[in-house]
DNA sequence: TCTGGGGTCCTCTGCCCT
DNA sequence: TCTGAGGGCAGAGGACCC
């Protein structure tokens, strides 16, 4: 019988915020933008008995809880734990799949001639990262992965309104027992209903995961298309094959920006591009990889979204890359003023495969630019239409525990 | 109160080719 | 030569995840 774990730190940034400065411990404390568009990346359940949760808008953070400690995230740390966390899952199996920083799914069917039953082996990753970390990590045993999830959910602390109720750190799902589990839960809880899911089953009478799992399959994916539809009727049955991957290839390489006040200049849009591009290729090089597909991303003042994208050769300097991206710049409308700007990278290849031709020598500029930034820092080297130019942004780092 | 950033996957549509 | 059907692909957008 498969044997699945899933890890996920407890309120992690915000943990470790109190691991670092013992002063804050027991108070309610919230890491996440700061600025006026800012939002909740995490906080300590203290927080979160005053409603506080993550991906809430700060400024609404700040007026259910006036008194919270509200910290800007300390990206290098939070990935300097997550990587002794990382260590210590691996030390168990190396069939570990990251999900995020703090969180992992683990196959640990073959580990058990070494650490002995499962959920012997469970206990005790809970408890070397308690030991080493200095972190409480919540942790599900199950024979699926989504149902370890679920289950490593049920082991967390809950906070109210009443105050903090303890969780049970490990929760075991044994065979034969999941459909028990999982019926009563809300239907919320599967992994692939959002809101919009969410209002579509409401529309059948669904609430609870045993509802959706009471309807045909036939209905489901009249409602939902046939992907969606069918996948959801089998985690509500508790079926769910995907094994644990520990190797996946990146398929895409992103980055966006909301900014304090709307951009209305498309000359300064252009200027952002380049320097969202010049970030996107650093870390194509870094990883090896180039491009085929270039988009942008942006998002106007009311909130609607629209993406344009190309495909071509390989590419994977940052002038290259803001060249595509300006010209798919000038192809939108830019004056209803852009809260919103990303580039994106996609349909990846091998960076070898990179056009040589035109390129070769903006390669060759472009690794020794990253030589020059691994020494001495990002900022060392900008391009040179971005030298002295500043942009109020919403003031976040690369934050968000599901940053990678 | 007004909604981050970095991703994946899916669906729909339009175009091109056979 | 014209037309329609169908497959493959690219592009756009939506939903969802942490």
């Amino acid at each position: 019988m498969t044997a699945i774990v899933h890890v996920d730190l407890d309120a992690f940034f915000a943990s470790v915020e109190v691991l670092d400065d013992p002063s804050l411990a027991g108070k309610p404390v919230i890491v996440g933008g700061t600025g006026r568009r800012g939002v909740v990346a995490a906080c300590t359940y203290e927080a979160r008995c005053f409603g506080v949760h993550s991906a809430m808008p700060s400024m609404r953070a700040r007026a259910l809880c006036p008194h919270a400690v509200f910290l800007p995230g300390r990206y290098p740390r939070y990935s300097e734990m997550s990587a002794r966390f990382h260590d210590v899952l691996h030390r168990v199996t190396p069939i570990v799949e990251p999900l995020a920083l703090d969180e992992a799914f683990l196959d640990v069917t073959g580990a058990q001639r070494l650490f002995g039953e499962p959920r012997d082996i469970a206990a005790r990753i809970r408890a070397d990262v308690r030991a080493e970390l200095g972190l409480d990590a919540s942790v599900g045993l199950a024979a699926t992965k989504f149902i370890a999830k679920l289950a490593s959910e049920a082991a967390k602390p809950k906070a109210s309104r009443a105050g903090i109720t303890p969780g049970a750190g490990v929760v075991v799902i044994d065979p034969g027992s999941e459909l028990a589990f999982l019926h009563p839960l809300p239907v919320r809880a599967l992994w692939g209903v959002g809101p919009a899911t969410l209002a579509r089953l409401a529309r059948f009478g669904v609430e609870t995961v045993g509802d959706l799992a009471a309807l045909p399959a036939a209905t489901l994916v009249s409602a939902l298309g046939p992907s969606a539809g069918q996948h959801l009727h089998d985690l509500a049955w508790g079926r769910d094959p995907r094994p644990v991957e520990p190797e996946r290839a990146v398929k895409s390489v992103s980055h966006e920006e909301t900014y304090a006040e709307d951009l209305y200049e498309r000359a300064e849009l252009e200027r952002e591009a380049l320097r969202l591009a010049d970030g996107v290729a650093g870390r194509l090089r870094r990883s090896g990889l180039a491009a085929r597909t270039i988009g942008v991303k942006v998002r106007y003042h009311d909130f609607s979204t629209i993406s344009r994208s190309v495909t071509g050769p390989p590419v994977d300097t940052g002038s290259a890359i803001a060249h595509l991206a300006v010209e798919l710049l000038s192809t939108v409308e830019t004056s209803p003023g852009v809260r919103l700007l990303g580039v994106v990278a996609s349909n990846l290849v091998d960076g070898g495969a990179r056009q040589l031709s035109l390129d070769e020598g903006w390669g060759a500029a472009a690794e020794a630019v990253d030589r020059v930034r691994a020494r001495f820092g990002e900022s060392a080297v900008v391009p040179a239409a971005l030298v002295g130019r500043g942009i109020r942004r919403t003031g976040s780092a690369p934050w968000g525990p599901g940053s990678r």
